[in-house]
DNA sequence: GTCTATAGAATGATAGAC
DNA sequence: GTCTATCATTCTATAGAC
């Protein structure tokens, strides 16, 4: 997906080889067994641990010992933190960009934002760390996905800002600032993925109910959807 | 305003004294021109490290870059890291608890809900690396506040669901899940800190200007009373 | 109160035997 | 592919001269 992501933290000492997402793509069809859930352990520690530390805080070591691998194994299959973080990074770009898609399979503004909305809500669910490592990232000011921000995403948004300008344009939802309601949106449903151990503290310690979850999705969608004077979405 | 804090990061050395906000704050009477500006430009060099970076991303040689002074003379101040990151948090909750105080001032739910989200607006505007701390605290699962979320803000939370509870038993606002009208209250208002970087990038690199900033203050406001059915709050 | 110099621990990464 | 041993760097914190 990001072929070229751009130069962070310089003070670090330089490495001879970088691997990029394509690298690892390239590799792909030779992967064996081994290999192929080695791999897998490390990105799912290292994610969990990004989200939580940030670039910065984060430690191969802890990344090595939540994969349950020695640490120098870590370094084999990624030669740098930079380079295991790129990855991570990666593979979270592309979850939210297929999200967005959900966004332009309708016309109508009820059911597009419902559509909208839910998805970006059971990502919250499916993918917190994903989440919170993309709130790390803009914590910090963006330093690997500043770029990303300039272009894909504002690209994205500039698109959807239009679709919703169309529809207050053609009275189908009340005058409202297009970028407000999305961070609105994305804040919102961010919330359940970024804030959930404070969600999960308030709610006696234990996580929300699956019932729980699928109320306050419905609500989000019903306050904001009330909110814009969209109504609710018509049924299927 | 904490006396006790929980006991964090076990793993890292001891040290002799740690210094609390009761100690520091029985020295105020006879604290010199020097060491008065000189704490206050650590512990405002502190706040946006921490904010940036988290605990254990942030390096005490940056926090003593940012408040133009060599390392040593932090330590002179601020015993260790930890102490320092403790005035921090525990400023940033005064912030938090007093911006608490304006739902009650009213017992109209547009109003109250009216000056309780234009205030954390406003929060977000004037203290956004307090929040940013605060979300990095979350972030890491709340090593420093942890208890401190299962007491005061759990009971701040109950004490304000209860009230909302009852203006949709006296039919003045919809149906709501209280808890999930809070979390969207609180989301979206610390999205403009938390997230600014990112607003700012989509802004064209610049930060929103004042009159936009109030512009999106007030849709918020709307968008939210008007999916609550509270409506707009009466003029003053 | 200030700051040079540095101790002692932890970190990212590597060498090289197996 | 795996892992013990270790290096170079960076970190928190302190000693001690001024």
């Amino acid at each position: 997906m990001i072929d070229q992501l751009v130069n962070i933290y310089p003070k670090k000492r330089r490495h001879k080889f970088t691997m990029t997402a394509k690298t690892s793509q390239k590799r792909n069809g030779s992967k064996t067994g081994i290999r192929r859930e080695n791999e897998r352990a490390i990105l799912e520690a290292a994610e969990s641990v990004f989200a939580e530390f940030g670039y910065r805080g984060a430690t191969t070591s802890l990344i090595a010992e939540r994969a349950g691998i020695p640490k120098p194994n870590l370094h084999y299959y990624f030669p740098t933190k930079e380079a295991l973080y790129r990855e991570v990074v990666d593979n979270i770009f592309n979850i939210w960009l297929d999200a967005a898609d959900s966004f332009d399979d309708c016309d109508d503004p009820a059911e597009a934002l419902t559509r909208y909305i839910s998805k970006k809500m059971d990502i919250s669910r499916d993918h917190p760390m994903g989440s919170k490592v993309w709130a790390n990232e803009i914590l910090q000011k963006a330093p690997v996905i500043h770029d990303y921000l300039e272009t894909v995403l504002k690209d994205w948004t500039n698109s959807r800002v239009a679709i919703i300008q169309r529809w207050i344009d053609e009275g189908r939802i009340d005058q409202v600032n297009p970028e407000t309601l999305l961070y609105m949106i994305w804040a919102t449903t961010q919330h359940y993925a970024d804030f959930n151990h404070q969600i999960e503290t308030l709610n006696g310690g234990k996580p929300l109910s699956d019932d729980r979850f699928e109320a306050a999705k419905q609500q989000v969608v019903d306050i904001i959807l009330t909110g814009i004077g969209a109504g609710r979405a018509p049924a299927p």
